[in-house]
DNA sequence: GATGAATGAGGGTTCATTCAT
DNA sequence: TATGAATGAACCCTCATTCAT
């Protein structure tokens, strides 16, 4: 027999209306709006009310997705985070060649981290760091540093064989994410620079960083390879 | 030429209480509670009345010599920036061992930008920046950017002694500023560290970063000198 | 007439569901909720989804049964009233001895009163009383005064027997009621006491009450009667 | 050699401005307007909007003067208490004729009791005690309870003269109290009364009263006096 | 008819700013 | 001129009530 009535609590397929707090377009509604308001104002200034009217729901609805502003601020950078550092580090899962890698990936990190939305979006959790410090620290943790967790594998790799020489690889790694943002990372978040970098700029601060950290660290096979690569091409 | 007129106003010129909003000592007064509580508390967080108290002023006083809170707080950051890098890029004045210098205001450099009153300052800054990106821009231009012009010129002066070949001096000296403060800064000011680094931390960093750098821009005729000079100690 | 028209409105009208707010049964089960809300927290800190949990109703289906929170509190204090003095003159009812009826009939009252429960739901009424006088002066009307009249029976009783000489019954049954009150509740309803009399207490002040009501109005007879029962005893 | 310029803040006799939160008058307005609407609307259902516009005074003035709403409503049932229980036990303090004394202190007692004021600020207590306990306890312990030990102290000392008769004074004190309002305090407060009760009623109340207590507790050289007095009369 | 998600007015409280003293 | 008491707009949040489902 044929169930015909299925409990609609269990089998919710139905496109009836969702339950409080756990409709997905409301939430990401409200989400936007807050996006808007807290990248454009900062944690404090911006108000309920703001982002009431940018989201266009009421605040009790706002207060049923989430339960005070400080939550939905964290749900925000959760979001933000997870958007920003999306396919970040997929070119390093592919060893190809190594100058190039690096240089591909330092690319894509710094114009990410240098993209205007994402350095406004820094400088709110920065600003928020003082009132919410571990708000800034899930960030660092989820984000930067999950990366840098990668750039250490993709560097141990290299050890492995043979092209890079490292006694301290956490540093190397640390030191290597720094070169490709050479200058650019608090030029941006102090608003010196009122713009996000160039792909011209970019290149030519990651080119650099690269050289700079290939010389200090590239093995004598490493070079070998690339002359030899260079004599081929 | 003698002022003549008996204008109450004008008596004041003569060493007679200053004019409103002209007294210097109050100025510095006011800027000085005004530093306690806005870098304890941010800019938001910090109320005037705290600022009244720990200034030992009036209300009205503060009024009549900043505009609003704003306006005091960029008065606040003009100073902190000053106070901040002062001295701090002394030990380049005196051309010494290359390496030795370098680690020497490598380690001033990044203890200085990563203290807890520092990073709170920048945080406050950088929080603020999106409502006063002047004030950020001038913050970076006063501050960092006028460090980064010192150390082009010691690395210019290096490379006119035949120590260092550097094609681009700019890019390099940003270079070696990140590599001194390598993982430190952005792990302080999302407040993933909560406190500042040690002495040992700062100094593993610094070595290692000079050490990358000289290996990158260290000339022939360093890496001479530097050797004979080990093996005659 | 057969009713013959299919429509599924009206196939209510035989014993299906009842119309709308025409339920008994979930008429009772909203109050009984409301009960609980209002009578632990108040009035003013109830609130309507709590009683909407309580009750097991929706928000929508209580407001189809009440027009408001007022009117659900009316109803429920309506509900409570009786309950509240449901058999509490039922001992007067059998004239017995009459020392003995008044203090049993008193420790009952004087039980009932003073306990948690009714004390609340009384502060509840009291503190109403300002924005809803009429509600005060019904659950005054169908709950003391109706036992106010009952004493005053007992009492003519009493009279008409020869044990009692009151002349003005009224204000005997007053006083009556107050000496079994006697400090307790005033008491209670301030929160002075925050916990209901015991039983020792309430023994003590009724059976002293008593005492000071027969010596005030017993006659010759009742004492005689009184004593002639010591004797046999 | 006199003082000429008196240190302001020590001798502070000048009409001039006072401290925040240290005026008089001011807070005697706040406390004013509190009055009107707490007393008129209980203390929940009262906003510090409405006591703002009844004092006349802006919300910040009155966070001033009080730290929270429930800061002042404590304020005012203080001064309300104060003024309430003023010059109530008087009458107890000059021993004359003790029926006579009785009955001026009954009637004093019950008449202010009952007066429409005084009943509306016990139904204020009265409905914030469940939220705020302490306060009822605070008013029933400054109040009626210092009042029921000066009826203890005026007792023993009737006592003492012989012309009382009491095993358990602290409860006679109460039945006492309890017979000068019989019926009327629960009327009142339950707004079943909608006005004060008049003279003419407290007289017939209190004279019973007052009689039933002193043939219950009146010593036979009591009635002796009385009889001896009323033949000379 | 019943539901409960959504509404938004209004709650208590704070604080930058003003202005009488 | 300096003061700080007073202001009131704006803050975050709650909850009685409505109405689409």
């Amino acid at each position: 027999m044929v169930e015909t009535t299925a409990d609609s609590d269990l089998l919710d397929l139905r496109k009836g209306r969702p339950a409080a707090g756990q409709d997905p377009v409301k939430r990401a509604q409200i989400i936007e709006g807050a996006r808007r308001v807290f990248i454009d104002k900062g944690f404090e200034a911006a108000s309920m009310n703001d982002i009431t009217r940018e989201a266009g729901v009421s605040k009790g609805t706002i207060y049923v997705y989430f339960e005070n502003k400080e939550e939905l601020f964290e749900a925000l950078i959760e979001e933000e985070r997870g958007t920003i550092f999306k396919n970040m580090y997929e070119v390093l899962d592919h060893f190809d060649d190594l100058r190039h890698t690096l240089v591909r990936f330092g690319m894509g990190l710094s114009a990410k981290i240098t993209s205007a939305k994402v350095i406004q979006a820094q400088r709110t959790v920065v600003g928020a760091a003082d009132r919410i410090p571990e708000l800034g620290a899930r960030f660092y943790e989820r984000g930067p540093k999950r990366g840098h967790d990668k750039v250490m594998a993709f560097l141990n790799e290299a050890i492995e064989r043979g092209l890079l020489k490292i006694d301290d690889v956490d540093l190397a790694a640390y030191q290597f994410t720094e070169l490709c943002l050479a200058g650019l990372f608090r030029q941006c978040i102090f608003s010196y620079r009122t713009k996000a970098p160039t792909q011209a700029e970019i290149e030519r601060v990651v080119t650099s960083g690269v050289d700079v950290f290939l010389k200090a660290y590239g093995t004598a096979k490493f070079l070998a390879e690339e002359r030899a690569h260079a004599e081929t091409a």
